[in-house]
DNA sequence: GTCTATGCAAAGTATTTGCAACGTT
DNA sequence: AACGTTGCAAATACTTTGCATAGAC
């Protein structure tokens, strides 16, 4: 998404909700959509507080879960305990491929598992609203693998 | 997994790890095993105490944990921030399809999925290790959905 | 007797909330 | 002026850890 888009999305959000614009919130919003995908509450602190020092965190978790409800970020959790913020994406959603060793997050998006999905949820007796999908594993190439700074460390 | 296999397991690794057989590891494994699966440690904790009033929260923690190292039980967070335990299945793993409406936990298992999955890992230059994935949405029927407990509430 | 396990309380994380001061409209 | 927002500190929820005592071997 871009800024433009994250924009005019927070502005309607913020003008239907009857809120009100604050500079903290664009600050908030500037530093998130320029943070590579996946970014956590804490990394979004320490980037917020370059910009504007005297930002506090419960003003971060409340920017991020205002954007949330302005369609313009997801929440996700991985296994490290954390809540991650990433970009809606408006051509659609992906998964994530997950490095056990070295921490990259590398997306992806297949057909036929989103299309076998459905069937197996409607083999069940379910309508599927949303899903969560992440595979976990190393790296083949140990080069780049292990120059990148662990998930987990 | 069957009581006996389950024994089986923890005395091998209690016996490999030079450890100790203690009543509590008895309690905490014969709950878990006879609760249906996805436990939390809360209900875990309140069902031990039915039989071992005294036993504290933090032993169940340390039980468990054992257990996962054991091979007798696996961890599983879904997003209602509580840690769940269920058994490991000898044959094979498995994974959820979660009703938001009454919380019922649906397992379900697909050969096209699982294989699509190593295509996908491997596309991107990894090796799968494991993974996980959840299915979202509501139960078609709202006469068996609406009666049961929501997993938020 | 040695060394691990337990229960309690305290500490640690991640996140949310109460509140007085502040900024936007 | 009215009301949402902020930063701080305190509260909450879940999990881990320190420590003295109890229990297993």
């Amino acid at each position: 998404m871009n800024s433009r888009t994250a924009q005019d999305l927070l502005d309607a959000h913020i003008h239907r909700e009857r809120l009100k614009h604050t500079g903290q919130r664009v600050v908030v919003l500037q530093t998130f959509l320029s943070a590579e995908g996946h970014v956590s509450i804490d990394q979004l602190l320490q980037d917020c507080r370059k910009v504007a020092p005297g930002i506090g965190h419960a003003t971060v978790y409340r920017a991020m879960k205002l954007f949330v409800d302005a369609g313009i970020a997801i929440e996700r959790r991985f296994q490290d305990g954390q809540t991650r913020f990433e970009p809606v994406n408006p051509e659609g959603h992906h998964d994530h491929l997950i490095c056990t060793v070295c921490g990259v997050i590398v997306e992806f998006e297949d057909p036929v598992i989103e299309e076998r999905q459905h069937e197996v949820a409607r083999a069940n007796g379910f309508r599927t609203t949303h899903h969560r999908h992440e595979i976990y594993g190393t790296c083949l190439d140990p080069s780049t693998c292990a120059r990148r700074p662990s998930l987990t460390a």
